[in-house]
DNA sequence: TTGAAAGCGCTAACAT
DNA sequence: ATGTTAGCGCTTTCAA
């Protein structure tokens, strides 16, 4: 039942030419003769002729295939990446393969190396919440595949990224919410290992400071973005007699959980607790009261991930020097501040 | 610096053995010797080779890859399913291709045309909510390539499905409503194209006859699942009047929005407005309050729908005949109802 | 039990 | 401006 595919030597039989001169017809040689050209381009679309993709593969070592490997795509950050990716890159010929994490360390890995097995000609990532060594992204560089990181990067500055200044994003937040009176404020963060997290929290803290105040290392929470959205993180950390007039999570998902665990501990939102998010996810606008958060450009970083992975694929390797894309965010205020 | 990847020519001059002996010995085949396999296969363990997927993929006229296109991967149905996709195939040498109708039309005939083009073993597919014809799906199976629907399903028999019961599980949601003495129940549908939303309505008929009651037209809201998350549908038809003491959503996304409109209107839920959702995301047990929905087997679906790929991938067309699998769901009961 | 030869569909080098 | 030859890495005859 399979339909025969239309191949170079179709047209070109019928064509009386050869092969290789429909092959270069096709890819608009200046040796080629206009007329043949033209013969050559109308009848391949009549015959809806498409390349194939593994023997040019083969041929080339290429195999017009990019991974992209993300910790979920449930998380509208990413799932809005991954559109900008696809935008970028099917225009320009490439597929995506995509791979969740599940924000663990061993699937990561483990993914990288099926990537690599499997002959992309680059990879888009962004680390899991428990990912600490990026060997395995070093590994797919030696192999002459390029590495492009977004929105989570790891310390190591010998591959490109595009990300955000989370500082300053978490500054902007922070001090929104000194501004409002506010003095002990949670920050409800990823895990402990997360870098994101911990410059965040440098954001935290240096808005406290230049306000005249000194943070609070108690105030922070921990947990795994995983489980629970924040609930019984901030449900236990709220018994502890922790009491506050502010929360930060570094992401609306987590926030809210604990926006639930505030309400059920009989607290008021924003009157007793000042609650500020981090994403802009399309549902939070929505909640009771709506969420005041972060809008990151996901979509945006998708694009420029792709971009960047465009401008390094044929780069010699001592050309190369890595690029940092970094993109504006916006405190997007609503109720709940 | 793009290292050399081991390939069977490496493996055989090492050995002193030709080529397709090493390509039979890996694959373990019967005219091999025991101890030339074992040879063979050790080596080839050492140096980690792999074999080039493109090569085999000519030479088989195969791709290794599936296509999977849903109307967007930020639902969490269709994450968790492209999951369990992921899951399955993985084991089975396959990579997954995942293509985001957005909902739209075009985008999907597009979709499956470039996923043919790239020459996918498969396709696994839930149409888009504009989809309102299936011929680039018909067109994809008259080329050999398997076509797998999940979740929404178009009515045509002759591709397999991985699908619910969309029927009973609405009518679970009503009876459960009009148990609770609700009379007036908002139906917020989808776009009026929409399968599974027609489907579902027949649910909510079907339960409001058998309560000896007639169902209400006027009681259904149209909209786009793209736009507003349901709020500006529902807060226009609240302001005509309509008084309402119930609400079901045909997805929890569009129920976000339907409950701050409901809200907004001034009305309580759960004592004015009874609502209802549809498919149990992880986030609306932490809404304010505690969302009523239906859960459905989202990643057993995708694990369904892959596994039903695997039977076909080889099937001859004559001995072809469609599967339909009906997957459980689940009313699951809190505090919105 | 193994090897030699051919070919999947394409492109690049080398003729002409 | 076009054709011939070779080869990407693999599998499948067919021969030994």
């Amino acid at each position: 039942m399979k339909r025969k595919q239309i191949k170079l030597k179709d047209i070109a039989s019928r064509l009386n030419l050869s092969v290789p001169t429909v092959s270069r017809a096709l890819r608009d040689s200046y040796e080629i003769s206009p007329e043949t050209k033209k013969a050559v381009v109308e009848l391949a679309k009549a015959l809806n002729y498409k390349p194939n993709l593994m023997a040019v593969g083969l041929r080339k070592n290429r195999s017009f295939n990019v991974g992209v490997i993300v910790p979920d795509l449930w998380y509208y950050y990413n799932s809005a990446a991954v559109t900008g990716m696809e935008d970028v890159l099917e225009e320009h010929g490439y597929s995506v393969m995509i791979c969740q994490s599940k924000e663990s360390y061993q699937r990561e890995v483990i993914q990288v190396r099926n990537l690599l097995d499997s002959r992309v000609d680059g990879i888009l990532a962004s680390i899991s919440q428990s990912t600490i060594n990026y060997d395995h992204f070093l590994r797919a560089q030696e192999e002459g595949v390029p590495v492009i990181f977004f929105d989570r990067a790891p310390i190591y500055e010998g591959a490109s990224k595009v990300i955000i200044n989370n500082k300053l994003a978490a500054k902007s937040a922070i001090n929104h919410m000194l501004q409002k009176g506010r003095k002990r404020i949670a920050f409800l963060a990823g895990p402990e290992e997360l870098r994101i997290s911990k410059t965040r929290y440098e954001g935290y803290s240096e808005a406290y400071k230049e306000y005249g105040l000194e943070p609070n290392k108690n105030l922070i929470i921990n947990c795994d973005f995983t489980k629970n959205l924040g609930f019984v993180a901030t449900k236990s950390f709220l018994k502890n007699n922790m009491n506050i007039d502010g929360l930060f999570a570094t992401n609306d998902r987590s926030c809210i959980g604990a926006i639930a665990a505030i309400k059920e501990a009989g607290l008021n939102i924003p009157i007793d607790v000042s609650v500020v998010g981090f994403n802009d996810e399309p549902t939070v606008q929505y909640l009771t009261p709506p969420l005041t958060t972060i809008r990151q450009p996901a979509y945006e970083t998708g694009r420029e991930a792709a971009n960047l992975f465009l401008k390094e694929r044929n780069m010699d390797f001592d050309k190369f020097s890595p690029t940092k894309l970094i993109l504006e965010t916006e405190l997007i205020v609503r109720e709940s501040s």
